[in-house]
DNA sequence: GGTGTAACTGGAAATGAGTTTCAATTAGAA
DNA sequence: TTCTAATTGAAACTCATTTCCAGTTACACC
């Protein structure tokens, strides 16, 4: 999985004049650590073990921090709550699986152009921006359901 | 703007044994009037209005009825709130004006089944539902700007 | 390797969207 | 008109997120 490491991180907040402190490095650790895109409750829990006296105050402060330098990417759950996940570089798209709850990202889809092609001809908007995120089933989960319905029949 | 009439509203929800109400009427009226998604709470001033008791409470609940019968539809707005507009059958897309709020929809884009093949293809996952919405500038507003930059320069 | 200071922190309290509870009201079928 | 289940408003509550503030710390500069 290949993450930024905590070097390259600092060097990108020394430029803007931030630092990286422990309790950044804490929420750094969990995230890089899961395969899903997690709540800042969630990543309160699991930075602790890296921290232990790191406050959920100061982990909205740092997701907050870091979505602005797009060091991490801001998930909209189906209820409406937020979940982070560290960021590649490029625009990515996420992939929820509704089953196991893990994210993946897809970047570079070729259609997507055309597709805001035509709707920008087919409104007249200028369009800026857009958020787009699939929901569905992941293959391992896709597999273990396949599994059950043979048990359930044999 | 041609939306359904009371009476046609009347009867979808009649049908699911539900009533309509002279609070779900002034809402319905609210939504109306606007070209814009709406917060609860702005739906809450408007459609006082037209009945001058009614509770915040009571539009969050008939948003969300409104919602399970598709009669309204929720755009998910970049800071994480919630807004809703009347819903036209099928599946609609919402486009926002940074500018002035305005929320048109678009339906059936031929390019979007396409990027949902990408996606699964790509990742394996069978896509189930997605989120999209656009944001950018509508037609007036990009006249408004153009029209400033040339009073600017004359 | 100190040292000064602006960036950063945690905790408590506040905010604000959205929900639940409950006793009183009302739509609309009969 | 009557009856009753659906609906309502107000108050209290929940829970994510923000604000405030006094104490702490990273790190640029000596």
């Amino acid at each position: 999985m290949e993450w930024e490491s905590d070097a390259k991180v600092a060097d990108r907040l020394h430029q803007r004049g931030y630092r990286l402190t422990r309790p950044r490095r804490a929420v750094l650790a969990a995230m890089r650590e899961s395969e899903r895109a997690l709540t800042p409750a969630e990543i309160h829990e699991l930075s602790s073990k890296h921290f232990y006296r790191l406050g959920l105050v100061t982990v909205y402060r740092t997701l907050s921090l870091f979505n602005r330098l797009s060091l991490v990417r801001q998930v909209h759950l189906p209820n409406g709550e937020h979940a982070y996940m560290l960021a590649r570089p490029g625009h990515y798209h996420a992939l929820i699986c509704r089953v196991c709850g893990r994210t993946v990202e897809v970047a570079g889809l070729e259609n997507l152009p055309q597709l805001i092609k035509e709707v920008e001809e087919r409104t007249g908007f200028k369009v800026e921006d857009h958020r787009m995120e699939f929901f569905g089933v992941c293959p391992d989960c896709l597999q273990a359901v396949a599994q059950e319905g043979n048990e359930a029949t044999s």
